[in-house]
DNA sequence: CCTACCGATCGGTAGG
DNA sequence: CCTACCGATCGGTAGG
């Protein structure tokens, strides 16, 4: 076997940084992109953000990022799809958990705690993105994300009308369902996670779990 | 008595609009550019409005409102002084209309319909600029709008404290109103008044009452 | 993916 | 408020 350029196994610590010369380099790059343009659309905004700060952020060049995509638009709708795709499968995963004796006040729990998680917890910058950068999208890729937000939001649909049908849920179920989205939404433009430092002190900060029991006490009254 | 050169009563068909010359001028095109830019900020966001568009929406060049501001952020922080203010006087006479033997569900019941009618109603683009576009203000400036914002909402607390002491309203008190808030906040996103032209058919949208009372079937419980 | 580059636009200013 | 203007930045591209 012929040896091949690749193999000479080149120490490079010179330059931007690389994937290691066996590695597949496929998407790698690509969703280093799409990553670093989350974090800086969510904390600078679309407009505010430079496609050259994000190629920085990757160590690219300034016009390397539309190798990838045709324009920043298209990077913008990669971050919401890519969010949205992360959000249905924990959300999935958390229905699936549910055994069938749960009551329906229990499903409503699991999915308002998945979405405090996808909107606060951990790599939650995508969906932000998606929720506050909407109106930067074309006519096209709005109807893209429509369609995939409507697959995520349809799973609540039977838990809230059952609760409804229960009395648990007085409101009509559609304007129910768009204010409960807007009450846990808009906890991106105010919360602040409890700081680990201070966790035995007083001012201790509402948890997750703090937020989705008040958000259960808010919306739905004791079953019949 | 001298006649001044304002007597002259100039027909002045061409050139930008202008007030007629008796007219005192102080601060209207200062009040046509914010109410310019809450339109233009509304529409198409405070980074992808350019001052140029705001000047010419009002018939001014280019250069011309950097008379009046001295900054792009300035204006949007005009916009928002502004909205508040207005947001304010509705709230406190919509409050002052109400007679002593009003419950406090009807006390909320007032304030909710106000808020709506500031997000969803007439003259409707300052507060959602405020809201949406909170991240492109100074650190200054946003103290400046917290002050007031607060002020505006202190008028809610004592309203939904009373509620969670009769038991109408079972989640913490500081919580339920960021969460409430958010509801209502969050019809920005998604409201589409009902159009006068079909309001005999029978797709009839929601109007700002239906929404009203949707909030209060949501968020509360029934006087014990 | 880098190099080198361009046209367009933008916020803002000097001077009247 | 207009005229005339500027420096900076930006999205995007050709060619390798």
């Amino acid at each position: 076997m012929i040896s091949s350029p690749t193999h000479v196994a080149p120490k490079r610590t010179r330059g931007r940084p690389r994937k290691t010369e066996g590695e597949r380099d496929d998407g790698n790059r690509r969703q280093a992109l799409i990553a670093a343009a989350a974090q800086l659309f969510h904390r600078k905004g679309y407009d505010a953000t430079s496609t050259r700060e994000i190629a920085a952020q990757v160590g690219m060049q300034p016009g390397s990022p539309f190798y990838h995509f045709g324009n920043k638009q298209d990077l913008l709708l990669a971050v919401m799809v890519e969010g949205m795709r992360q959000a249905a499968v924990r959300q999935n995963a958390a229905i699936a958990t549910l055994s069938a004796q749960k009551t329906d006040r229990d499903r409503l729990r699991v999915l308002i705690r998945n979405q405090f998680d996808v909107l606060l917890g951990p790599d939650s910058d995508f969906i932000p993105v998606m929720l506050y950068e909407w109106r930067s999208l074309s006519a096209e890729q709005r109807q893209t994300i429509t369609q995939i937000k409507d697959d995520y939001e349809a799973v609540w649909i039977p838990v809230l009308q059952a609760l409804h049908d229960s009395g648990q849920l007085q409101a009509p179920v559609g304007l129910a369902r768009l204010m409960i989205f807007g009450a846990l939404n808009w906890s991106v433009q105010w919360y602040q996670p409890p700081s680990p430092k201070t966790s035995a002190k007083k001012n201790q900060r509402a948890t997750l779990d703090d937020l989705t029991e008040a958000a259960l006490a808010l919306f739905l009254r004791d079953p019949a």
